[in-house]
DNA sequence: CCAATATGTAACATATATGTTACATATTGG
DNA sequence: CCAATATGTAACATATATGTTACATATTGG
């Protein structure tokens, strides 16, 4: 997994409508429509931001007649889980190593 | 965890420049001047990008002296990863219900 | 067939983020 | 004490993201 792909997801959930968008496709897939009703923005805006999350591929659309149904792919999240768990690892590791010297240098 | 605090977390590892740093940093503590090192952008940017790793509560610094040094904190980066699992858990339970659905339709 | 509907895209204006240079502040080492 | 060092902040220029309006495209229902 990139750091530029990982990247373009945190940004795509950087956004207050966009993260309020995956929230709300958690509870099942929606149409741009009743996305967009919400929200104080315009339809086109809303359009965009669905882009970004498709585009990042935290979201995916099928078109079914005029509709386009959106849903939300865990397979998105669980890779930003992962990066993020990476992280924390390694990061675990560097403090036991610290533990270590200092106890070393001490005693 | 309010969707506020959790979207500054995604605005701060959104940039190339603060996910390099975040990834720099797991492997343990960096004074100001180290995590500069590597960049092509001047030395007040990467202070930018430190505050706002900061201000999100991803990194801390320790003043010693004239040095900064940083290091990464693991509860920011697990209440994203909680914020994910729990989209993901809406997900799971969402297709459920769909599964369930479809079958009485079918049969 | 055609008006109504659902939706994406283009072009542009504006808000926001990021970079630079200049500067302020505090600490260290001789 | 004071020059060198480490670092943050302020002010401003510029790049990037976001919003709006106008429009294009495809589908549906009578």
């Amino acid at each position: 997994m990139s750091s530029q792909i990982v990247r373009q997801k945190f940004i795509a959930l950087s956004d207050p409508a966009r993260l309020d968008i995956v929230r709300r496709l958690a509870s099942g897939p929606k149409t741009a429509g009743e996305l967009a009703g919400p929200y104080p923005v315009s339809r086109p805006a809303v359009s965009r931001h669905l882009r970004v999350l498709r585009e990042a591929g935290i979201a995916r659309a099928e078109v079914r007649g005029r509709e386009w149904w959106y849903s939300v792919d865990p397979a998105a999240l669980q890779e930003m889980q992962a990066w993020l768990e990476e992280v924390r690892g390694m990061w675990s590791t560097a403090l036991a190593s610290l533990k270590d010297y200092v106890e070393e240098q001490d005693g």
